[in-house]
RNA sequence: UGGGGUAUCGCCAAGUGGUAAGGCCCCGGAUUUUGAUUCCGGUAUUCCUAGGUUCGAAUCCUAGUACCCCAGCCA
């Protein structure tokens, strides 16, 4: 506890930490033991972030430890290709499982023993009944099921049977063990449930040694008490299978302290909600949207550090957006906050020119260089400076020119002085244009006294503008990314009718030469335009920067309101 | 006409009977060699609705309303 006033901000705090807090002060648990559960048959994406910065963070908070389980019980479904993608995107954003490494498919030996544990004890039984049956005698929302004529079968009958699923004396299908709860509970979860399935498939870790596995609340429940999980953490649609969680635990006569399961809502994100599920997420990959799980337009852990997000951000806005039980979606502006927040601190500033207008100072002397010290981040002293080279043509964004420019605009216009960042003060003299009045060129003279972008004289100069020495600068591919989606399809549309048709513009920029000398991953932020980061299909001969986001931008947005 | 949940500012979210935190967004203004950052200041007489209890209610009671989840041998 902190023993005065500090100009910290509390400690985020939540229900779940205050269920752990009443625990640990109640003696229920003596140390607190999460874990991250995801199934290896896809990519993480930024709504697991949150389960992970939960699971891993709670841990960390109450100096217990998280596990990584990879929920592997559906052989048909899952890979090996994405258990090693899982651990990356997990160390990416920066949490670590020490040895707790662990499969639900390490436990089929005792999961399949506390099976015909069930079995003898009579709460659990053989069913033959086809899927279709299975799915009428269930009943519906508002009325009961009915017993299957196969729910008294005795005990060896029973035992027989399941021992001979596992032998692989039947087909996928033909049988089914179901816990032997009440087909008549209002909860459906509790209407004798599957506990094992009959698959002849291969197992990307136990091979063909099984042919039955166990199903997610069962395998789950159970896999949770082996590894003395203390607080269970899932998503709020798991709340009714909460009893059936305890009920395996029950059945089996397992010893306090059991695990307890607690849910939370997951994280939406506004304008990529849609895209947050399996199934869209492998659509737009599979139907070339897109040109991979990493490709910075998705929603993807891989995709967002190709994009340049930073997993600081990340944590910072699962810290900020809080855990609760109400659904809830979040603005992408507040993702866009952290990056930037983030960025602001850690990202050295470059210059380039994204649509360049060539600039002759007619009074710099034809052939002269000078080179200026830029700071790379004034954010970060420590950082220090870097060279940069000047000449007597350069080049200025287009859109800071004005020919008639309106009231309050600061940048380059006839007759108007400004700064251009870290060399001179220029004035402009003379626009040229070419046959269709285009604007081709602008003949400036510089004031030699400004030398740095500075003078003594408490001159106003409001605008300062980013510049690219024609001599100097270096071509690069700028990838500027907007949402994938313009909106959320309706339930009968294709989730194609949302396609973004400019999710992706590709920008020829002109940028400092400092910048070819760049490595993949290292984030800049190019002034007044926003925050890049250099991708791996960089060349020597064409370094390509994605754009993470671009910068607030107040005069743009006062410009749209008038 | 089943069961389980959730309703507090545009978006998140504290609040646990004592008189509506905070963040994002937005709007002003100051500083600024990035119209960035930073910094100040503004933004819910009101907590889904209606009754009730109480000196006092977002918090307790009653009755409603809205939204989300569940009928995989998926997780």
């Amino acid at each position: 506890m902190n023993t005065s006033e500090s100009s910290a901000p509390a400690p985020a705090t939540h229900f779940i930490h205050e269920i752990i807090e009443a625990d640990l002060a109640a003696g229920r648990c003596q140390t607190v033991v999460t874990r991250f559960p995801p199934e290896p048959n896809g990519y993480l994406h930024i709504g697991h972030s949150k389960s992970i910065c939960l699971n891993f963070g709670t841990a960390l908070k109450y100096g217990g430890r998280c596990h990584l389980r990879f929920d592997d019980t559906n052989p048909v479904k899952e890979d090996t290709e994405y258990v090693e993608a899982i651990k990356a995107n997990i160390h990416w954003l920066g949490f670590d499982w020490g040895e707790h490494e662990y499969y639900a498919s390490d436990y089929f030996d005792p999961l399949y023993s506390y099976a015909e544990q069930l079995i003898e004890k009579g709460l659990a039984y053989v069913d033959s009944l086809s899927a279709e049956e299975i799915r009428a005698y269930r009943g519906t929302l508002k009325s009961p099921g009915q017993n299957s004529p196969y729910r008294d079968r005795s005990i060896d009958e029973n035992l027989e049977l399941f021992r001979a699923m596992k032998a692989g004396k039947f087909e996928d299908g033909a049988h089914l063990l179901r816990a032997k709860i009440d087909m008549a509970s209002p909860n459906i979860n509790l209407r004798d449930p599957a506990l094992y399935r009959i698959r002849h498939a291969h197992h990307h870790r136990t091979g063909d040694k099984w042919c039955i596995y166990p199903m997610y609340d069962y395998a789950h429940s159970l896999s949770d008490a082996i590894e003395g999980i203390t607080h269970s953490l899932c998503t709020l649609e798991f709340e009714d299978h909460r009893p059936l969680y305890d009920w395996c635990l029950e059945a089996l006569g397992w010893p306090e302290p059991r695990p307890h399961q607690y849910e939370f809502a997951r994280l939406n994100l506004s304008h990529i909600r849609p895209l947050m599920s399996k199934r869209y997420l492998v659509q737009m990959v599979q139907t070339g949207h897109v040109s991979g799980w990493d490709d910075p337009r998705m929603p993807t852990l891989s995709a967002f550090k190709r994009r340049g997000v930073t997993p600081a951000a990340l944590r910072d806005m699962n810290e900020r957006i809080g855990v609760a039980k109400s659904n809830s979606e979040v603005e992408y502006a507040m993702l866009e906050f952290c990056v930037r927040e983030d960025l602001n601190k850690v990202a050295q500033r470059r210059m380039a020119v994204l649509d360049p207008l060539k600039v002759v100072i007619t009074n710099y002397p034809e052939g002269q260089q000078e080179n200026f010290e830029a700071e790379n981040n004034p954010e970060d002293p420590s950082t220090g400076h870097r060279s940069l080279a000047f000449g007597r043509e350069i080049y200025i964004e287009r859109s800071d020119f004005m020919e008639e420019p309106p009231k309050k605009y600061f940048r380059l216009a006839p007759g108007q002085e400004v700064r251009l960042k870290h060399a001179y003060y220029i004035t402009c003299q003379e626009v040229i244009k070419d046959a269709e009045g285009q604007v081709t060129e602008l003949h400036c003279t510089y004031d030699p006294n400004s030398r740095g972008g500075w003078t003594e004289d408490g001159r106003k100069v409001r605008g300062t503008l980013h510049w690219a020495s024609a001599a100097h600068a270096c071509k690069a591919e700028l990838r500027h990314y907007d949402h994938l989606l313009l909106g959320a399809p309706a339930a009968d549309q294709l989730l194609e009718s949302q396609l973004n048709p400019d999710s992706l513009t590709i920008v020829e920029a002109l940028v400092e030469p400092a910048l070819a000398a760049a490595q993949p991953g290292e984030h800049f932020q190019f002034l007044r335009q926003g925050y890049y980061v250099m991708d791996a299909d960089s060349t020597p001969e064409k370094p390509v920067f994605n754009r993470t986001v671009g910068m607030v931008d107040s005069w743009a947005k006062q410009q749209k309101k008038n």
